[in-house]
DNA sequence: CAATTTTTATTGCAAATGCAACATAAATGA
DNA sequence: TCATTTATGTTGCATTTGCAATAAAAATTG
C-alpha cells in the first residue's frame, strides 16, 4: 500500500502557509481566505455547510466568519423562511479581494501541476476527488462522535 | 487547468482532524503525532529538519517538540560534534505509542485509497510526490521572505 | 584570521483552533 | 399535537500556531 497521506499533508500545509503569508497584504488573517472564496462563489451559503465543505470545526468556522464580518469582507443575512440560519454574502470589499485570492490560488495550482502532462493532471484530479469522497464519510462520522474500528 | 488544491486541502484537514481526535486516547494533543512518528522513524533527526519535512513553522515545531519532551514521549540529546543542534529520540513511552499511530495512519491511508486499483494507487502516489516536490520549493522560498511573482 | 552570513533554537505576543457546553429553531415521530 | 431529536449557531476555556525578535554556534567569505 502506497503512502499518500504524508504527501497530501505536506502539500496542504505548504500551500496554506504560502497563502496565509501572501494574503496578509489584503488584511486577511490565517485561514480566512478559505471561507471568503467560497462565500464569493456561493453567495447565500450558510455557515454549517461551509464548515462541512472546508472540513473544519463548526466553532472555528463560526469565529472565522464572525471576523470576516467585523472586518467588512462579508455580511450575514436572515433567511425569510428559516430563522435558524444566516446566509452569507460578500460585501463590495469582499468582492474586491476575491480576484486576488483566485489569482493566487490559480498560481499555486499551476505551480503544483508543473511538469505534469494534460492526462496526468486530469488523472490526479479525478483520483483526488475519489480520495476526498472516501475520506469525508469518515470525517463526518468521527466528528459526530462515532468510533472507527480498525 | 484542473483545481486540485481544494481537494488536497479538504483531504488533509479531514484526516488530520480524525487523527487528532483518535490520538487523544494516547494523550497526544493536536498535531503531536506528526512529529512523534517521524522521530521514531528517524531517531536523531533535528528540529529544523523536522519542521522542513512536515512543512510547519520552525517555532511551531519547537514548541510541539518541547511538549513531547515534557510529556515524556521523546528526549533531546546533545550532539558531540555540533553544540548548536539537539538530536531527537523517542523514549520507551514514545516507542510504545508509535505502533498505534502507525496503525491509525495506515488505516486512514487504506480508507483514502478505497476503490482505487493497484495502478491508480501507484499513479496517485507518484503524481503527489511530484506535486509535493513542486510545491516545497515555493514554500521554502516564501518562508525565507521571498516574494512570488504572478 | 576576523567579519559577515547562515543555521539552529528559543521566547513574547497575538491570534486561530477546537472540544464542551449551551441555546434555539426546525424536523420528526408517536 | 407535543415530545423528542436533529440542525444550526454561539461562547468559555485551553491549547496550538506563527510572525518578530533574540541568541548563539557554525559556516562562509574576504
Amino acid at each position: 500500500m502506497r503512502e499518500i497521506l504524508r504527501e497530501i499533508g505536506m502539500i496542504a500545509r505548504a500551500l496554506d502557509s504560502i497563502s496565509n503569508i501572501e494574503f496578509k497584504e489584503y488584511d486577511l488573517t490565517k485561514g480566512q481566505y478559505l471561507y471568503l472564496v467560497r462565500i464569493c462563489e456561493q453567495p447565500g451559503i450558510i455557515q454549517e455547510k461551509l464548515a462541512e465543505m472546508i472540513k473544519v470545526d463548526r466553532t472555528t468556522a463560526s469565529r472565522a466568519i464572525q471576523k470576516l464580518e467585523t472586518s467588512g469582507f462579508i455580511e450575514k443575512r436572515e433567511d425569510l423562511h428559516n430563522k435558524k440560519v444566516k446566509k452569507l454574502f460578500p460585501t463590495a470589499k469582499g468582492e474586491q479581494v476575491y480576484p486576488f485570492i483566485k489569482r493566487e490560488n490559480d498560481y499555486s495550482n499551476s505551480v503544483a501541476l508543473e511538469g505534469l502532462s494534460e492526462e496526468e493532471t486530469e488523472m490526479i484530479h479525478e483520483l483526488l476527488r475519489k480520495v476526498r469522497h472516501n475520506v469525508e464519510k469518515d470525517w463526518e462520522s468521527v466528528k459526530k462522535g462515532h468510533k472507527r474500528n480498525y
